[in-house]
DNA sequence: TTCTCTAACTTGAACGATCAAATCATGCAT
DNA sequence: ATGCATGATTTGATCGTTCAAGTTAGAGAA
């Protein structure tokens, strides 16, 4: 194992003393321009790079990023987070950031991770997924001072005090919905969540509003439940059951897509739709999971690497100018992944 | 913002030295018990915590552990590595570790990111996934004498000189196998990889086992195909036009079996096998993905969970016992998750 | 000349922990 | 009483970097 150069190596070997060679790496505007020229070979040569840990000792930034990493709790759905984690790392990287990783279950768990982690390895920032109203983690970190930007909108407060990025969900169903009016359907249904989540009565009301856009109703038209397979197998069943009219389905996960396929393509097969043979109707996911792609399910796609750069151009920009900065916001647009499922 | 508790501080409060404080907390067996137990009370009621950085410094230890994450390469079958990371972050916590990402794209990309992690956070071990023949990553890392497990066995060499974890993938096809024989099930197919990948070879051989052990051939009975849904039909199309006798299939991926569902489900439904009616056919994939559970197919399920525990206490084992502990291997039995699909 | 100013570089201290060695009691045998 | 081992605690040094203050040399002005 080659024995580690340290700063002080490239000192002596440059002919230069230790702080030269920092600023020749961190303020070259202070050097000489053939000094730095000199103390950068150097460095090239013997292969040196700063201790983090050295570096943090003194300057208090540890360049980690840290984020949640979650079992993958709602099955079909989970590969979003760990989409968006990869492109956060990816990013990160570029900027000289790393992404330290964590686990929690719960806003209370999760703040004490923070509270651990605040005090072991002082990362500089936090990234958190899937606000909700009323997370108490935001208020946590905001209270102790600590950066951090959301991937999800705050919902439950208009002016956000802190930084978010979010996906136009409601740009999503309405984009799919009016994809299904092009191709002839009138009659279009919904199934999402219960009321109440902000992520899914933004995707309501895209489809509502789209349905608005051409003078047709909503009445009858959705259904609410959990988000999995098998509810929305029923509840597309119900729906389309009492509305023989309704020939297209706009879902608010692939989950629910997919419970909704099930009683949609017909002839229903005896494995799939337990033997009801039911007409055709055109069905459009949401997430672009790959599920989806196995199956060709249209679904909504969300732009994760956009939304992890976007994330961390935030959080730089926060770490870099200070915290006075005002909080900036972003709603990058999805885009639809047309299948053969409508 | 708290301001940072030192151990300076800590002593202060409890009337002792810097060094004892640091013996309380990590050499308790030095310190008498009464003042033991008043530092420790002091660590409470201060709330604290050691700072990392300044331990690295000392005593060169991280307790970071390194880890790839993937883009979902082969979309199914991305999330194992999502869990296993899950699992690997979860059970790093419990023992004062933490996972640190990084991305890579190819052996020298990962090579490269080693030498840069190296440089600059000094992570205690690697944890490396999807190990292959000619495996450069292995080497790398031994040469340089850096801890490392690997989730997959040495495929190149046969005593590997590190340790490593895996799972028995033929037992989980034999196990799969002797499943359809059990049910009746006489000729039995099998779809996989093409030969010469240690994991696609070792899946297949499970299959072929259980038919020996009954007095089965194999001749005629197997395909090989990039792992992908579409090329897992066609071959699976292929196989079963061959051979009408096949009543049920082993696959080597979900991917594949998904791709083997729409031909084998009958009477094939327009959307699904593109209109060829087929007789059943009985279908067993491999990993338990989240499509598995959706679509209900029958799956060999990877104890991800343990194994990434199993990869951490052989770590633990060796970045505490010195190097010179002889490398040690696991090799875990996967589950057979039965559905509907066989 | 002498003084001031600035650019370029150097020096000493500090971040917070642990290691290695030194100190201080205390008990026990001589 | 003296010496010696043992246990408990303290002291000083150190890890590698950057901050803050200090030094040096050369240009230009008085």
């Amino acid at each position: 194992m080659a024995d580690k150069v340290t700063i002080a190596d490239v000192a002596r070997a440059a002919g230069v003393s230790r702080q030269t060679v920092s600023n020749a790496l961190n303020t070259p505007e202070v050097v000489r321009e053939e000094t730095r020229r000199r103390v950068l070979d150097v460095v090239e040569e013997l292969g040196y790079r700063v201790n983090q840990a050295a570096r943090q000792m003194r300057t208090g930034r540890s360049r980690l990023i840290a984020a949640r990493i979650d079992p993958e709790q709602d099955g079909i759905n989970g590969s979003v987070g760990d989409r968006f984690l990869h492109g956060l790392t990816e990013t990160a990287a570029r900027e000289g950031y790393r992404v330290l990783l964590y686990t929690a279950d719960g806003d209370d768990a999760e703040t004490a991770a923070f509270d651990d982690l605040l005090g072991a390895y002082e990362p500089d920032a936090f990234v958190l997924m899937a606000t909700h109203h009323g997370d108490r983690r935001t208020s946590w970190l905001a209270e102790r001072g600590v950066p951090f930007v959301t991937f999800g909108r705050a919902w439950s407060e208009p002016d956000a005090p802190h930084c978010w990025v979010d996906v136009d969900g409601a740009a999503g169903t309405e984009a799919a919905t009016r994809h299904l009016l092009s191709r002839g359907h009138r009659r279009i249904g919904f199934l999402g969540w219960p009321k109440g989540s902000g992520v899914g009565d933004d995707r309501r009301e895209g489809w509502r509003r789209a349905l608005a856009e051409v003078g047709l109703g909503v009445t009858g038209l959705h259904r609410e439940t959990e988000d999995d397979v098998a509810p929305g197998e029923h509840a597309a069943r119900d729906l389309l059951d009492r509305d023989p009219e309704i020939t297209a389905l706009v879902c608010a996960s692939d989950s629910l897509a997919l419970g909704a396929l099930h009683v949609a393509r017909a002839p229903g097969p005896a494995w799939l739709a337990g033997g009801h043979p039911h007409r055709p109707v055109a069905v459009v996911g949401f997430d672009d999971t790959p599920v989806a792609k196995a199956i060709g399910l249209t679904s909504v796609r969300q732009p994760l690497a956009e939304v992890a750069s976007s994330c961390l151009r935030l959080l730089t920009h926060r770490l870099g100018g200070g915290a006075g900065a005002s909080p900036q916001n972003l709603l990058l647009p999805p885009s639809l992944v047309v299948r053969a499922s409508g």
